[in-house]
DNA sequence: TATGAATGAGTATTCATTCAT
DNA sequence: CATGAATGAATACTCATTCAT
């Protein structure tokens, strides 16, 4: 009993907060951050108005919520694809698949993840930190197979983010655009980066 | 006479308008779409709140007009130096630096096509128009270099879409971090794409 | 047994009650009536936002309780000293001297009493009722005192108010303002009204 | 024209304004500073709720106005009638008259000043300075009543207190109680202040 | 044409009150 | 009896848009 905590209250806290973390996701994603209204995602919650308030001190604070959640199961998905992957060219690959997978199973949240990102990020420091630290993946990996010889030499921060954003625009054009032309473009884009980026 | 008299009455127009257009990018990029309000425009270009009535239809159309000028603005820009290089390298760099020349001359506007663009391209088809038109640009520097052995056959419209979000992925870390570690990131760029596209 | 029983259980509602009633008092006298909420009040009377719903209907019903118990007690305290006093003078005297005492001990009713008190009694006319039944008092004293000769006659009513809110104008000035210049000035008080009222 | 000043918008201006400012004392003084709502002072001034706003910052703001409004407009009637009057005794009776006067021609006003200002007074320092400014033209009045003999000695800011919240007292009977028993007691009010001024 | 005063729809947020546990 | 999570009515304030001058 003591084991599973205090069950019965702190499941259904937990339930709400993400039921309405989901809703808040829905909704931003459908009508973008300042369009999305407190009463949409209350009501797609099945909850009132004023339950939102209770979990969530405002609008801002669910939206960033909503954000950092998603960033950290995202990041925690990709790391450990990273930790498996033996050499360098494996874990590239990882990396690319495991946002691939993640985001296909989380569009909305890639909805806002792409479009409400740059605009909030110039305001909230803490974003631009969420953001960074998913560069900072890369970059580890990048120096890695530097180091390993596996890898040619290149500046590792400014290529990381090159690479980063250039998975991040193949994601857009594979999660937003509906006719997916290619259904499985994370070889050609892998096989970009790997041009760019491997020993001659 | 009526031409002239015309004239004075157009330019002044378009003088105007033009004024107009530059302070809404102004604010637009200071504070973003939402939070930027049409007084504050209107201050800025030194006109009554109601003249920017009379030259935009509303906020909304105003702001599409800044991105819309800008865009074709960039593009006519880039088109001109296009056509100026001889090979696909040649054009691929002449593309590359266009681009850094422009929107280092306009840094407001880069700052609303970066943050505001993607979330208002979700709902303004017309603008997803304006952003493929600039890659299609690319299209054709890509389908003839392929063509004519310059290049590595790769599918085309997918890549240019790559190559295309790469530049702007460099040029957002050029243009909005101040702190420029790297001044002249172009040749970085160009290395990293040309690894991706030229024959082996 | 059932007399114990039903004692025991009385005795606890009239705990909370008297407990709930002086946190309200504290905090109406520390926020204002509009800015005081049911959740501090509770919190600090230490229970449950519902339980204060057990006691009272409502906050205005709180409120109006709380204001009635402080009066009824400052009413019985004066009466027993007014009680005691063999003369007018000394009635009056009583009455000064009873009310300092009171509210010197009852800081934060005072507050509520001075500063909330005129802007209800005017919508709740039980609570001009309990004001007026305050003036009622002195005015005991002064038909008294005016039938045996020693005070001048006047117009009751209208001195009585008078008088009353003197009394309460040199409260407000003794319990409100935190640097007392006069720490007693009952006596002060006592002699301007004397001279209003005592036979040439 | 120059002489009228900018007639045409200045003069729509000030009507507006005292438009406002009449319609939120009537509000205010029917419903209390917090019942009130901008639409109902709104309506109540025949002008849209983003016109109140065009000429106050706020809620808070619009009653500070209304109030400040009201005190100026008193005063300088006070001390106008104060200057003409030659000895204390009949400055005592002009600063009766005068505010007997006013307020009898301002019931709206009264009713705030008698309710709300108590209660706000705590919170805002400029209400407090506001009333005190009332005290002072008293105190002259005590000061060089004594000074000149015409007035027993006694300590001028609390006495001068005791009288200004006497005549205070007086008025909210005279002014917010519909049955008027005393048509017209300003004479009783002198009188009774005057016993407890005047020499023996 | 240009102006800017006026409009009023739209929304985040609070908090008294209820009621299932 | 006691609790406190859930409710939703109520409201100040903003700002795109209009239109009389």
């Amino acid at each position: 009993m003591a084991v599973a905590g205090k069950t019965k209250k702190d499941v259904l806290q937990e339930f709400r907060t993400t039921e309405i973390l989901e809703a808040a996701r829905h909704v931003f994603a459908l009508r973008g951050y300042h369009a999305a209204t407190i009463d949409q995602i209350a009501a797609h919650a099945g909850v009132a108005k004023g339950t939102v308030y209770l979990y969530f001190d405002s609008k801002r604070d669910l939206f960033l919520a909503s954000l950092r959640q998603g960033v950290l199961a995202l990041h925690a998905e990709v790391a450990a694809q990273l930790r498996a992957a033996p050499t360098p060219q494996a874990q590239l690959q990882a990396f690319i698949n495991a946002r691939f997978d993640y985001f296909t199973r989380n569009r909305d949240f890639f909805k806002i993840y792409y479009t409400e990102f740059p605009q909030l990020a110039t305001v909230q420091p803490e974003l631009q930190d969420l953001y960074e630290q998913q560069a900072k993946l890369l970059e580890s990996v990048l120096a890695d197979g530097i180091r390993s010889g596996h890898l040619r030499p290149c500046p590792v921060p400014s290529t990381a983010r090159l690479v980063y954003d250039l998975i991040r625009s193949a994601l857009a054009q594979h999660i937003l655009n509906e006719p997916a032309d290619n259904p499985h473009p994370e070889a050609t884009v892998f096989q970009f980066i790997w041009k760019g980026i491997s020993p001659s």
